[in-house]
DNA sequence: CGATATTGACTGCCGATGCAATCATTGCCA
DNA sequence: TGGCAATGATTGCATCGGCAGTCAATATCG
């Protein structure tokens, strides 16, 4: 069995080239586009993605919501402070288990995530206008196997 | 001459499908492992990306260096500060537009900056196993053209 | 030539983030 | 059963990032 060829050696590897710069680009570029589309909600961009992934039942808790989102646990005990603040977001004991705070969208926070997300649809539409059905499916399958591959990865040894 | 068709909707805009929300993921897993990467060599994962990003002349002036890596013009100016203390990058101020601080590695700048991309090169072709040459240079140019995108996009609308 | 706009570097400020440690609760296993 | 590891929520701390404003130098245009 042949080991597979490496792609990157360092001959190519530039940031025009580098799949982590371009993302990194993408994803600030991407925020603080959205980042204003909300600011009139009173939202960002991230507490956004954290109400929708409550409302889809990625974040039951707020440690599932952390690992969804890739995000500081520490920090998202915070952020749901704040969004439960604007009374957006309810925290419910669990009587099952008592370390749980189980987390959910008040009305209101529905409302404001399903506004939120009508105008992030069509942010994306316009951005990717021009490209085919295809292309997008293709785009979404691969980052979608890019990120399996790091939520599983082991700290990388090089 | 047709409008193109519209590729997200209510039904079919969550997470999973969610280009934003899976180039953050990527983005906030890949820095975590790269930020853990480089921690004996005292960077983090943006330091070393302005490194790079100097190395190869895309960032010449402290503005440039910013707007290259989507990053904030305030925050890149500390950032510079401390690179500069740790003797890895010059400043120099330009002779015909007096405005203007020429960025540049020293030595040490570009040693580590060469270390630190060739274990970055290691991670990547690790992460990558299983994808195919043209697997992954479809999705470079996909990301390129969504940065591109991105970049001269006007204020969404929506 | 002169006023205005633009650009680059820098700074203060505030909020957000990541890390580590703590505490409570539960699961696991000898 | 009893002790220990694992998990969830929270907090303190240091740092970082984004925003707005300032100052200096240059470009633009009447």
């Amino acid at each position: 069995m042949q080991r597979p060829v490496s792609f990157y050696d360092t001959t190519n590897l530039y940031p025009d080239s580098s799949i982590g710069y371009l993302v990194r680009v993408c994803n600030q570029l991407g925020m603080a586009q959205l980042d204003r589309v909300f600011a009139d909600e009173g939202l960002t961009a991230v507490q956004w993605s954290a109400l929708i992934s409550i409302h889809f039942g990625r974040g039951p808790t707020c440690a599932a919501l952390a690992r969804d989102l890739a995000h500081d646990k520490g920090a998202m005990t915070r952020m749901i402070d704040t969004l439960e603040q604007k009374g957006l977001v309810r925290r419910l004991r669990d009587d099952d288990d008592r370390r749980v705070i189980q987390l959910s969208l008040t009305p209101a926070g529905e409302a404001a995530a399903m506004r939120c997300r009508e105008r992030v649809i069509a942010c994306w539409n316009e951005w990717l206008t021009g490209w085919s059905h295809d292309e997008i499916t293709t785009f979404i399958a691969q980052l979608q196997r890019l990120r399996t591959t790091l939520e599983s990865a082991a700290p990388c040894a090089a």
